[in-house]
DNA sequence: CTGTTAGCGCATTCAC
DNA sequence: GTGAATGCGCTAACAG
């Protein structure tokens, strides 16, 4: 099961010390030709591969990084993951995977576990940047880390993200330029993270500067539980004065309050306009296209790797790093019926 | 950086040998209940964690699993993992991951890292599970390993999936039943993969039995690359006597081969009825939605993590264990033009 | 019940 | 340029 060639097989059929073995494997010294030729035969011949564990209970690190992310079913984080696992490869390192499941309470446990394993870095997604005794441990061990998707504002951490708060203000200006004057904001799990925090920020800051009302987020407890989306969306959109669209803070939300609005005789966006957060393929094919912030999710999992690079070998200091959104236009997003537009409001440009 | 509490530490702390700390951690043995709590005491004064690196070094194990697949960006390995990683935390083991980027060659350099982690096994989806020396090593050096997604047939490996032959007689017959009777078969990458195969022997299998003529595999090269699909495609399906309808090997091919078709001026279903394999969550919202066989990605990730313990506790014995499929329906797959429909041929009945 | 000790595979001194 | 020796953190065998 495990290899049974080591080092000193090696140096044996060699005919030499371990020593040297080590020096050629990792060029650390020099070595006559002749004996590296003959070292270097004894490694194909046998089929020996350093083991990494050796290696790294001396040098106290694996070439590995951890990763936590809530879940691997939202597309989001597949991309992020696929992204760091490219950059990763490309620096001789892999990924230590672990999720979740949305429970902000694991965290802790799972980062326990991937810092017994003497990773390199971590690279995380939390339910709260800036309030989080598992970060605050790390920076005591000055083990280094990179968030993403996190958007920490009053801590000193590095992050990969967009501007969540930007991009939510946009999107809600377009609402409002369609006519749309009371707009909901839907939040799913990890509502009370910080990003979405910051994007309900955004939403409240654009409704404010056109001088309506901002609303508090209205919490869906479980991602794409549709029925039960349903009852709980039923009393605020079918009431009177109901309104006209809604904000969902991410895209796998937003589908699901789709599906629920149409449960409750509601048309999409006849009735209610949607928009989401995220920019997942699914938005893309569907019918109606989702309208919805499109982020570089694949990047920003790249860009956290080579950040923790940076860290691990330039001691580069933390810093968030924000990437560029688009918003992405969809048929979800539709002009208010003509009653509502008929409320007035200030016109809304960019802070 | 690295933690600098050992057992050592914890030894002197609570006054006992570090033999004794390791009984307490591993419950390996009797302790007293005070030098217990004593030891207990001193781990979370000190914020001992065992060093897992340390103890593979002695058990020449890790608790990891090495994975290897083609992409995370593919939502059908995006939920195996998960499945996986679910599954591995339950048993309190992590995952190392890796992606090929679908290049076989690839494939023995990732598990070779893997190996030199000293994983406790592995799970792949492979090229081809039949012909595959990195497979052979696996086997030769012991090391249990289970594939998935993979239909191995002539040798004796590990394995979770569909029965992919099956699954294409039955959507084949779905796609003769409504009319069709010239069905081209269109691969994506991975076409001289294992499944790849074996669900084209399902296809012909069902074309034959009907007395039509089974066609060989158009293979595409790239997937989602819409415009390149169009001109390979153009050929087939611009000529007389074209194609009324497709199958194709996979979901994600599916929907570039859509909308190639589009780019060609021909309607889906109206001109060309298409038809997936997979299940992804995108040929559920997209319009019309998507053809397919649904099968249970995630709940493969799980098995293969179960049954992966089961050979590396159990000893049990390398086996392929077939998950359910279900045909899924779909508003690509329409009936065909009456004067296609008027070629004979005989009905079509499962095996 | 507890302590001592010998490695696990490797990198790294320190001699030569 | 090379080898012998040491120790990284831990488990397990053996003594007591």
């Amino acid at each position: 099961m495990a290899r049974i060639v080591t080092i000193r097989t090696v140096a044996e059929h060699a005919g030499c010390s371990i020593a040297t073995v080590s020096r050629v494997i990792n060029r650390s010294a020099p070595t006559s030709t002749e004996v590296e030729t003959r070292v270097r035969a004894a490694i194909t011949a046998l089929g020996f591969r350093p083991s990494e564990i050796g290696r790294a209970l001396k040098t106290l690190r694996m070439r590995t990084l951890g990763v936590v992310i809530p879940s691997l079913m939202n597309p989001v984080f597949a991309a992020s993951v696929a992204g760091m696992e490219a950059a990763a490869r490309e620096r001789r390192h892999t990924l230590l995977l672990t999720a979740t499941d949305y429970e902000a309470g694991r965290e802790a446990e799972l980062v326990e576990t991937l810092v017994a394993q003497n990773v390199a870095g971590l690279i995380l997604t939390v339910a709260d940047a800036d309030e989080n005794p598992t970060l605050d441990m790390l920076d005591a061990e000055h083990i280094p880390y990179v968030l993403i998707h996190n958007e920490p504002v009053r801590t000193r951490r590095a992050a990969v993200c967009v501007d969540n708060a930007a991009a939510t203000f946009a999107l809600t200006g377009a609402m409002i330029a369609a006519g749309h004057r009371r707009i909901a904001y839907l939040a799913g799990r990890f509502s009370t993270s910080d990003r979405s925090r910051r994007r309900h920020e955004g939403y409240a800051a654009a409704m404010t500067a056109a001088g309506l009302t901002a609303e508090a987020p209205v919490e869906l407890d479980y991602l794409s539980d549709v029925p039960g989306h349903a009852e709980a969306l039923a009393g605020l959109f079918l009431s009177p004065g109901r309104p006209t669209a809604a904000l969902c803070s991410n895209d796998l939300l937003a589908l699901s309050v789709a599906g629920a609005l149409r449960d409750l005789g509601l048309g999409v966006p006849a009735d209610v306009s949607l928009a989401g957060f995220d920019g997942i393929a699914l938005g893309h094919v569907m019918n109606p296209t989702l309208a919805t912030v499109d982020t570089p999710t694949r990047r920003m999992g790249e860009r956290a790797v080579e950040m923790l690079f940076a860290m691990l070998e330039d001691d580069a200091p933390p810093r968030v790093e924000h990437l560029p959104f688009t918003l992405r236009p969809g048929g979800t997003l539709a002009a208010a019926p003509a009653d509502a537009v008929s409320v007035p409001c200030s016109p809304v440009s960019n802070p």
